[in-house]
DNA sequence: CGGTTTTGCGGGAGCGCTCCCTGAAGTGTG
DNA sequence: CACACTTCAGGGAGCGCTCCCGCAAAACCG
């Protein structure tokens, strides 16, 4: 009825329980002779080792917090970003042999949950993925003592390290390929002010801009698809003019699309638009979009190994990795 | 340096152990005034208690596995449904105040961890999500008595509840749909024709099709965009009188259309375009996408409510949510 | 007011594992 | 051949918690 114990299989195998665990554990110090004896009495029994015991004295859990931020409404659904991050990084964990425990930290009650969670040691290390400046919780997780790595540099703090791209360089490479392409009043739809993503893109934007004596024109989204679409409409309305607008995703750069379209200007003749993240769906927009791409999957697949380096001792800095204008049809 | 234990709670306070465990479960039967003497040393202190002792003995985890089949290519990686889903899970599991452990089941050694990770009861429930019909999975986890509950009901194995919504009214309402438009030459994109999500809505169009006399005409994709544009240069190579197409999701919907578009095929004045799940994208494309409805999130959460119900020793049966029409400009 | 039940707390065994320590063989050396 | 040294297996404490049992005091009853 109940599960097989070490000790049965040490009794089965007609050994002690430290040889069991021995054999069990992979050390170099068993005769090989025993080591099969052990082994074949795992097999007929089905031993399968209890976690629970194991951590209890081990200290160690080999499980790892994934935690991402979850808007409450459950509007921003089908996120590009969440599934390449979460499947780039677990695949990552998972070769390191330790388990993703995916928490989602939407509201102040999950925040919490979380806060306890990794304070009672439920997981040895912590990835923080999109954090928003205003969130206390990586200061809040930075006190449990748990490493901590966050894929995003999180903005208004500096207690961990991070796995970035160039957000600054690829939203100056954007602005400065719409202006060679002759366009002259270039709006950007800014992400929400409290992500670093978003202020860097929004800045270089600004710097490109003024470094050529042109004005700003800015509409803030919030990374979603309508954000974009309403942003673009708001821009429309305070300059009838703009002929380029530079989307800070590209999920704001297709609503952006959809909104110039029911506005009557056409896409590149009229107003060009470029995109930043390079998604899938930015090959299959109409036309397809201009776009920096920025390698997401490697960007988190680089702070889950930063994670494990930490894991074993290392120390470790910030990256930054490199970011690619991808030239469509859209501009 | 060491964490506090129970122990050194019931010190502080100056009760025994027995009494601080039952106030930290919140048992009732404590008198109130030792209650806020324990709670105010275990503040003090900052005592977590250690889930691994805890689950030693209780034999329970209060976590649960959301296994996501996961393809080896890392090319299918902006899933919609992968976000929508394991969000909806994670949210009605985190309120349950279960933990969510997520496992990619991509290669066999991937499964056999999972195999593994289910057997050494590091969970106490298992929720499966588009599982493939080949996959030798859930039969596997099946023997190891943990409850299971699918996230759409897995073709060719019949071994546990799951909660899936109606493909096959959604699918004959779509190629009605199709038909009352007055078109005649209805093609069909499929999914992969081991998942059953596939084979019903193929199924179903194949039925609406025969009852009015009519022939299918039928390519196979794999239910990314790529594989959808793809599929629709097939079928236009194999019926280039073709005058509508119903693709079996939305992702490959959006493909057909791009293919559609190099083609030099306008929708919906020469093709008709209806896909399946309306995903937020749906919206976006050029002309918004005519699609059947299918709540994901619901179903996941469904799903979800499914297997805690298990938990608590409640009995389940599969459950189907309905699908409805939502006609946009594509057809 | 004596006896019985109820209430509330403490004692302590035991969950299954790891890892330190001990000791018995086996190996090498002068 | 005596001795030190290495190799490899067993014994057992202890990780932090829950939960059963027991007991004292309070509450209830006729």
């Amino acid at each position: 009825m109940r599960r097989p114990t070490l000790e049965a299989v040490a009794t089965r195998a007609g050994v002690s329980k430290s040889t069991v665990s021995r054999v069990v554990n992979g050390e170099p110090t068993v005769a090989s002779d025993i080591r099969d004896l052990v082994m074949r009495a795992v097999n007929e029994l089905g031993y399968v080792p209890n976690p629970a015991a194991r951590s209890l004295v081990t200290r160690r859990t080999d499980s790892i917090a994934v935690i991402v931020s979850d808007p409450p409404t459950g509007l921003v659904s089908d996120d590009p970003m969440f599934s390449t991050v979460v499947r780039a990084a677990s695949r990552e964990f998972e070769a390191a042999g330790k388990q993703v425990v995916l928490m989602l930290a939407g509201s102040d009650d999950a925040r919490l949950r979380a806060r306890q969670f990794v304070a009672a040691r439920h997981v040895d290390a912590v990835m923080l993925v999109s954090m928003h400046g205003a969130d206390p919780l990586p200061a809040a997780l930075a006190t449990t003592g748990v490493p901590l790595v966050s894929h995003g540099r999180p903005a208004f703090w500096e207690g961990a390290p991070w796995v970035d791209n160039d957000n600054v360089g690829g939203a100056a490479q954007a602005v400065r390929h719409l202006l060679e392409r002759g366009r002259r009043r270039i709006a950007t739809i800014s992400g929400p002010l409290d992500m670093s993503a978003a202020q860097d893109r929004l800045s270089a934007y600004r710097e490109v801009l003024s470094e050529t004596g042109r004005r700003s024109i800015v509409a803030i989204g919030d990374f979603t698809r309508i954000s974009g679409a309403e942003a673009m409409a708001q821009l429309l309305e305070d300059d009838p003019a703009l002929d380029a607008v530079f989307a800070a995703n590209d999920l704001m750069a297709i609503g952006a699309m959809r909104a110039l379209r029911r506005a009557g200007r056409r896409v590149p003749d009229d107003v060009a638009v470029v995109g930043f993240d390079d998604i899938e769906a930015a090959l299959y927009t109409d036309p397809p979009l201009t776009t920096v791409r920025s390698p997401m999957g490697e960007q988190a697949a680089a702070s889950a190994r930063l994670l494990l380096g930490l894991l074993r001792g290392e120390d470790a800095a910030p990256v930054i990795l490199p970011t690619q204008l991808v030239i469509r049809e859209s501009s």
